[in-house]
DNA sequence: GTTTCTATTTTGATTAGTCAAAATAAATCT
DNA sequence: AGATTTATTTTGACTAATCAAAATAGAAAC
């Protein structure tokens, strides 16, 4: 049985391996985790030595399969559970990361089950980050984001890759949620600005940096 | 802030509590809490430095103020998660005291008042144990049990005070449960049992102790 | 009023998870 | 290649919660 120190480890480097590289470092690791790094050495190699990562000294970490499948659990909970304070409770979906946060690591797979039920087995949680199947599949589509798509093309925001409270409670005050049309009006490198057009002629405008975290597809 | 060991010590002091006795013995909270009595020894003299608890030591334990509110509080949220699971989940109410004995330790108060509000600030769980107030008020209506009413009067199930799964199971196979209407027809001290009829002429056989942990009230 | 029984407390160890700070290895920069 | 920077690992220490087993204090029995 995992600890929830194990189950969150496991599940920050499924979520920073994701984003590419195939080791995920210490330094990541132990950042995400909010941890000094030397905790993030020792606990990884226990994990290693249970058969959940594979750990490659000095470079890194990666999951196993065994510790993909825990992870995968993890991530599934943590997504059902954000949906249904959304869609049942009706909390906003920029402050139920935390919360889920909490209960993902209480809720037993029978609750699970009846709430993904419930919410008639949603593919994605509200911030458009899809929901691993009870069989352990976890959608890998590749979004465009605004800091790289094209301008000018008619686009629908499909995903919001950051929890911090702050982010959200600025994408939901622009209306950027997954769901809403936009469109890239203008992008300055030099500034590292975009420019974009909303429903209804809203302009916004935000840093490159913030644009990579709203992924998008073409509108047909 | 309280970890889950913390709460669950409170939470059980204050429930052995209940029934009488005005101190909790060592053995008892021991037992409740499924550890060897020298951990509970250890645990309640830390939680009397933390102002939680009053230790009389060799003697027994009882709450402090303090100790009653936090007590309370998890009382408060088990029993509003049991009834979630039951009003909207479905789930059985023989099988709820369990997943909410997990989830009670990691929701907030955000979500717990959320739930309250949806199932409609319920007065009582699904076993009729009562639910307490935001402001840690407890109702505290003494009821008379099948073991101890009177003979041939109608009566009505409002409690059943026994979280096992198989006598609960037991309890609902025979339509024990709250809201049920029910006769005592005999009651046989040397065999230590009873006998009642239910609606429609079910009759149900059960030993005095068993049925100490049916409480009623009289039918108007 | 001793002795005996039983519950409680104490003592010494263990496990999981963490931090601070020293040691080390890899990468980078002359 | 040698020196420096930076990330990682190691070491030693700490906290919370637990158990096993020895010591002890009340209560009950004689």
């Amino acid at each position: 049985m995992a600890t929830i120190a194990v189950e969150n480890y496991l599940k920050h480097v499924l979520l920073l391996s994701e984003g590419g590289d195939d080791l995920v470092s210490m330094g990541e690791l132990a950042a995400a985790l909010a941890v000094v790094p030397g905790t993030a050495t020792t606990m990884v190699k226990a994990l290693a030595t249970e058969g959940l990562v594979s750990h490659r000294p000095r470079y890194g970490v990666r999951l196993t399969a065994e510790g993909r499948r825990v992870a995968l659990g993890v991530l599934r909970r943590h997504r059902i559970i954000e949906t249904f304070l959304v869609e049942v409770l009706k909390m906003d979906w920029t402050e139920v990361h935390a919360e889920a946060e909490l209960l993902e690591h209480a809720i037993s797979d029978t609750v699970l089950d009846r709430l993904d039920a419930l919410l008639g087995h949603p593919a994605t949680d509200p911030h458009g980050d899809p929901i691993p199947t009870r069989l352990g599949k976890l959608d890998s589509q590749v979004y465009a984001t605004l800091a790289t798509c094209g301008i000018d093309k008619p686009l629908r925001i499909v995903r919001v890759t950051e929890q911090s409270g702050e982010f959200l409670q600025f994408a939901e005050q622009h209306g950027l949620r997954p769901g809403a049309k936009a469109r890239v009006t203008e992008r300055n490198l030099a500034a590292s600005l975009l420019t974009l057009k909303m429903d209804r002629d809203r302009t916004v405008t935000l840093s490159l940096s913030a644009a990579g975290h709203i992924l998008v597809a073409p509108v047909k």
